[in-house]
DNA sequence: GCTGGCACTCTCGGTGCCCGTTTGCCAGTC
DNA sequence: GACTGGCAAACGGGCACCGAGAGTGCCAGC
């Protein structure tokens, strides 16, 4: 028995079930694909493929539709790489490169990828972790308060009020501003948030408990992971393509999606290129049925993630060339700003 | 025949149909209320009530609902208020006031609001146009490009990158940041717009052009109404609760919410104290069988509004109840920031 | 190794039936 | 005049039943 024979079934019944989203049989099998033999022949493969766990069927007599394991197959070695149209890229360079700003580049990549695959997006904001120091600004409020603001080379500005120990003159303030900056400035947060520590002891002893408050809220700042954890999520009306059950399928993604620590996990294991997790392989069992398609995007100053969620039989080649396409032109974005 | 008898039956029966989500027919009512008469009785008073519009039967011989109408009189006139309880207050207040930015403020509320109420809860962030400006900063990134940014006393920072027609000294960016603060601190954004534009006169002819162009962005930071138009949607997974058919009832809503323009148009027209709008009254048949309960909150410095969406069939006394105590909460930790 | 044929299984849609609920109406009562 | 009890009629939900259709597994034959 021929075994490409049998791979080009699996993938002949991968994309009929992605395309009409019922169990594919044999017959109906060799009249859409050319295969040369007979619906029997195929049975017998069928059978071969079902044993070998990437095949199932829903009851005894149904046609057959793939495991877990049978897209994981198909994704590994069948699918062709489908390219977007030309049509599609002038569409995504065209919207996002109307953004003002980082929110607007994200809120953009969250829509232009949902709509392109009709799917759940999922977008993680630029990583400050790896980004340097732009600015550092220190402004006095009123009363024994101050505001810092630390603005990054990937265009994110995070601010945190302080209540100070004692009120900051404006002798003082000239002089935090102008020992912090050139400390800091190019510097990756990490760096940044060691270096500032040590200035702490170059300033007046009288001085020292309310620059150490200033330093303390720029370290955590500096190291704070939350602007890794700001996560855009949109398209959720995609859902009622499931069509459906709803409470079994389109209830526990809508509440995966409500959960930071979900969305984080999800986003935060993938490293490379564009990743795809079917099924059990995302870590929820909650996210059964459903797969996660995902890309790193942008350079070192803005490395995170973005994905789309939906169901298993989706239409793989298509969503991973365009989860591809939008990481590489917001990549190229963020990293020109 | 009594009138008041007829409205304690359009308002059993709105609180029946909100519990069970069935029909209600006579003989049930009698049963869970004490209204002292015989079941033929309550239809005769229905009879009525249907004849009035405020009640419809879905068919022949099926019990009644209310309808839009109904629910309206009974929000208007039979309602009787129901307090959280304490448990409830503190709840919202401590998750509220571990809020560390506005940022986070408006994901706890749209969180607490989403569950307090089991509905979709849509928080718009504080307003910018009538709160102060706090502080303004110019800082030279590399090449003819600067950074603008504005600090509100709603605690927002906005922040605009501009190519300049020149390079940014340091003289000029020195004297830009003098001039530029007493003119505009503790001015109303709208005020601080206008007062702005006065300053370029004040510079030398050679460096016109280019406080020109910082004032421009700065002039259109201060009017921009896109920070208006943030806006943040949870607990979407509470649709759920819809049970009913999805296609038809809950993809309309989740598709609504996902248009900004629709969004902005329920949250736009809430001036005082809590708002609901029935059905119809949204002004968007795809929320026909909805309803939204808003709010504004805050004073003068945070001005917004914020809103549950739910089905016309809820706890119209319950959601009022936390819609209200969530904007009051929200409207004094901002005020306070 | 492939094929055609055949018996078997299972789902799905349609039909008919019964049951319970509720209504509307009417005649009777306080 | 307002309320009540009784009663026929309407209607949906649930259930069993049936036949059609699709698909499988297996086997004997090429």
């Amino acid at each position: 028995m021929s075994d490409d024979r049998r791979l080009d079934v699996l993938r002949a019944i991968v994309e009929d079930y992605v395309a009409t989203q019922e169990p594919v049989g044999s017959r109906a099998l060799v009249e859409r694909h050319h295969l040369g033999v007979s619906p029997a022949t195929i049975r017998n493969d069928m059978a071969v493929l079902e044993d070998e766990g990437y095949l199932t069927q829903p009851h005894t007599s149904a046609g057959r539709i793939p495991t877990d394991k049978g897209y994981r197959m198909f994704v590994d070695r069948l699918a062709t790489v489908k390219a977007l149209s030309p049509a599609e890229r002038r569409a995504i360079e065209r919207f996002l490169s109307e953004s003002v700003d980082v929110d607007d580049i994200v809120q953009r990549s969250v829509r232009v990828l949902s709509q392109l695959t009709s799917q759940v997006a999922v977008v993680q904001y630029p990583s400050l972790t790896r980004s340097t120091v732009r600015h550092v600004e220190v402004v006095a409020l009123d009363g024994d308060r101050a505001l810092v603001v630390v603005i990054t080379s990937s265009g994110r500005v995070e601010q945190r009020t302080i209540d100070l120990p004692s009120p900051l003159t404006d002798q003082l303030l000239a002089d935090l501003r102008s020992r912090l900056m050139p400390v800091v400035l190019g510097e990756r947060l990490s760096e940044a948030a060691v270096k500032v520590a040590d200035l702490i002891h170059t300033f007046e002893p009288v001085d020292q408990p309310l620059v150490a408050a200033v330093v303390a809220t720029l370290t955590q700042t500096f190291s704070d992971e939350r602007s890794d954890a700001r996560i855009v999520v949109g398209g959720t009306s995609n859902l009622a393509r499931y069509g459906a059950e709803f409470d079994t399928t389109v209830r526990p993604v809508l509440e995966a999606l409500e959960e930071q620590v979900v969305l984080l996990k999800l986003l935060g294991e993938v490293s490379g290129g564009v990743t795809v997790r079917i099924g059990g392989e995302t870590g929820f069992d909650t996210l059964a049925g459903n797969a996660v398609v995902a890309s790193a995007y942008g350079g070192d100053g803005s490395r995170a993630t973005l994905a789309t969620v939906g169901p298993a039989r989706m239409d793989y080649p298509g969503t991973m060339a365009a989860v591809a396409a939008v990481a590489r032109y917001v990549g190229r974005m963020l990293d020109d700003a």
